[in-house]
DNA sequence: ATAATTCTTAATAATTTTTCTAAACAATAT
DNA sequence: ATATTGTTTAGAAAAATTATTAAGAATTAT
């Protein structure tokens, strides 16, 4: 029941790109170095949510990575679902990849009891992170004084 | 976001205690074929939730495992806190087992967004399975046509 | 007592997943 | 052209998960 470091990673690079939203690229470094994170495991998370159509870039001089996307229409779902996979704590309750469990005595009788938790349980995390987006996100950093980050970082 | 095999398999073998709650002990051998579990691991499953207090052993002759407590005591929550540790997402979050982030930008400035996101999954994913008691998962078992193991497989 | 049965413990092996790195390559702006 | 930055692929390193093994200890039946 853990979210991966890549996920983490990789809602803490939106947040940036959230901030830069409509105004500038922001470099891979930039981004690793403002938010903590090894530059080339984010390199692989920026490009996979690039494929994802949630990113857009550009190489070269003012190149970079942006948010090509409304933050209103981001969910966190959708992040994680991206970068992880489906938010399903087990195969057989997912509704965006959807599989039968091999190997379960219950599977053909259709009356599984950890399947019944467990729908509940994966609809109960979709509930919270499809309704979260990116602006909400981003919205609750700013409220409290802001963090001592990349307010002043931009070169 | 996954559940492990381990509190799978811990779960499946506490539906076979459950049903022979205050009745029979079961061998592990018994739990493993009756819903197709390496015995081997199986083993280390049944002593973790021995070690906590779930479930009773004897060895010898009409020895094996038992469920002491009642079955409406115990949650699923609780059992896969034992078998799998916190629910929580992210260790910032764990009412049980609370940790603080080293290397997060906002650990201090206590306005993370991530956070605060994943406090509320956390919450949500508590309020299901800790609400789900072995009484419940076990009637849900019950409800439709039983499966086709272990009503008979009693020698 | 002895033997058969069954749990107990600890070490560790195998496998899979996660996390991260490297290097050659391609596109862009000046 | 050249410097800058993203792209792609492969794969290494580390960690976690999933199991296996084997020697040992407790219980019951005889």
């Amino acid at each position: 029941m853990r979210l991966s470091r890549k996920s983490e990673y990789g809602l803490r690079a939106l947040l940036e790109l959230t901030k830069a939203y409509d105004q500038v690229a922001l470099r891979r470094s930039d981004i690793a170095e403002a938010q903590h994170v090894p530059v080339g495991f984010l390199e692989t998370i920026l490009l996979e949510l690039k494929r994802a159509g949630i990113l857009g870039s550009r190489p070269g001089v003012q190149g970079g990575y942006r948010l090509i996307k409304p933050p209103e229409d981001v969910s966190v779902g959708q992040v994680i679902r991206i970068l992880d996979g489906p938010l399903a704590p087990i195969p057989c309750v997912s509704r965006t990849a959807y599989q039968t469990c091999q190997d379960c005595p219950y599977s053909e009788a259709r009356n599984c009891p950890i399947q019944n938790v467990m729908f509940d349980v994966r609809n109960a995390i979709a509930g919270v992170l499809d309704g979260y987006t990116l602006r909400a996100f981003y919205d609750r950093d700013r409220k409290s004084s802001s963090p001592k980050i990349s307010q002043t970082s931009r070169k």
